[in-house]
DNA sequence: ACACTCATGTAAGCTGTTACATGATTAA
DNA sequence: TTAATCATGTAACAGCTTACATGAGTGT
C-alpha cells in the first residue's frame, strides 16, 4: 500500500510544475524521448489532463489560434504542488522497470538535491542486485545451449554495468553540489 | 496491422518452444530476468497457458503431485510451432520498448541465425537513430536549468552507447557464426 | 492531389494487475 | 504461529492503445 507508481497522471503534473503547457505541448516534448519512456497516446494523455483539471490540481486558460486550432494551456496549482511534492516523498515500487525510471528522473527540478540524490542511491542497490543475480545465473549456465538466454543475460550485464558507471557519476557530481550550499 | 507485438501469449509459447513447462516454472524463470522483462502476474499468465490450450497451440499433461499440488506441464504442438514461426518472421514494430526486444531476444533459439541478425541489425539501427536524436537534444540544451532532462539525455546516451557496444560485438560473433556454417 | 502538422477529444476494446480463493508443506 | 514455497486459478478493475472524428494550413 501506498508506494509511487509513475502513472501518466503524476507524471503529467510533474511537467507541469516545471512549465505551463498544452497537451500537445506535452506531447512534443515526450516524443523527443520516447525510446525510453515511451509516449503516450491522445487517448490517456487528454483524458489525464482532464482528470488534474477536475481535481483542481491544474488550472487551464484557454487561447484561441489565429489561424490555428485553440490551445488549452494547463498550469500547476498551489495544490498541485503539494500533490506533487507528497508524492515524491513516497518511496518506489522496489522492481521499477526502466520506464518508470526515467519517467520520475525528468522530474528532477521537482526534487530536493537530498531527496534525488536518495532516489539514484535507492536506484543503485537496486540496479547492483539485479546485476549480481544475473552474473549468478550466467555461471550457472556457462556453455548451455540455451541461446536465448546467453544473450539476454549478456545483454542485461552491459546494460547493468553502464547504468551503474552513470549513476556512480551523476551522483558523484551531485555530492560536490551538496557541499557547495 | 500486422507488424509483430509480444504479447505474453506468444513470448509463453516460444518458452515451451525450448522445452515443457508448467505455468510455475514460467514464473519461476522469468523471475529471475524480471528487471529486463518484468514478471507477469497469475492474472495474466494462466489465462494466456489456456487460451494457448484452447487454440490448441499447446497441450498439457497433468501430474499429480506426491504432497503437493498437481503440476500441469505444457507442451508445444506443431500447429504452434508454426505460428511461432509466423510470429517471428513478421517486422518488430518500429518503437519497440526495451522490454519487447528482450522477451523477443531470449526465444533466439526459435530464430534461424540469419532472422536473429536482421533482428538485432533492426535493433541496431533504431538504437542508432534515437542515440543520434538524442545527442541533437543535449546540444540544442547546453546548460539550461532543466536539470530532469539534463540527467535524463545523459543517462539514455549512456544506455545507448552501452548497447550498440553489445550490439556490434554480438553481430560480429554472430557473423562469425554464419561463416561456419 | 495527397499527406502531414497543428490541436483537441471520444468510445470501444485489449491487456494487464490486484486481490482474492484454495490447500498442503516446510522453515524461523 | 507466522510466514513462505509450491501450484493453480478467478473476478473486478485500472490503464492504456486503437481507431475514429473534426478542421484548417502547409508542404511536395
Amino acid at each position: 500500500m501506498s508506494t509511487a507508481k509513475v502513472s501518466l497522471r503524476y507524471f503529467v503534473l510533474g511537467l507541469l510544475a516545471q512549465q505551463p503547457m498544452s497537451g500537445y505541448d506535452i506531447k512534443r516534448f515526450v516524443k523527443g524521448l520516447s525510446w525510453l519512456i515511451g509516449s503516450p497516446s491522445s487517448g490517456s494523455l487528454y483524458p489525464a489532463l482532464r482528470s488534474l483539471l477536475e481535481d483542481q490540481l491544474v488550472s487551464v486558460e484557454i487561447i484561441p489560434g489565429v489561424d490555428k486550432p485553440p490551445r488549452k494551456i494547463y498550469s500547476i496549482e498551489q495544490v498541485g504542488r503539494d500533490a506533487l511534492r507528497q508524492w515524491i516523498e513516497k518511496p518506489v515500487v522496489a522492481d521499477a522497470p526502466l520506464k518508470a525510471f526515467v519517467m520520475r528522473l525528468l522530474l528532477a527540478d521537482s526534487f530536493s538535491t537530498t531527496n534525488l540524490a536518495a532516489y539514484l542511491e535507492q536506484r543503485r542497490t537496486q540496479v547492483a542486485t539485479h546485476q549480481a543475480d544475473l552474473a549468478k545465473m550466467s555461471e550457472t549456465l556457462s556453455s548451455s545451449t540455451d541461446l536465448g538466454l546467453r544473450l539476454a543475460l549478456n545483454y542485461g550485464l552491459e546494460l547493468a554495468s553502464a547504468e551503474m558507471n552513470w549513476l556512480d557519476n551523476t551522483l558523484i557530481r551531485l555530492d560536490e553540489r551538496l557541499q557547495n550550499s
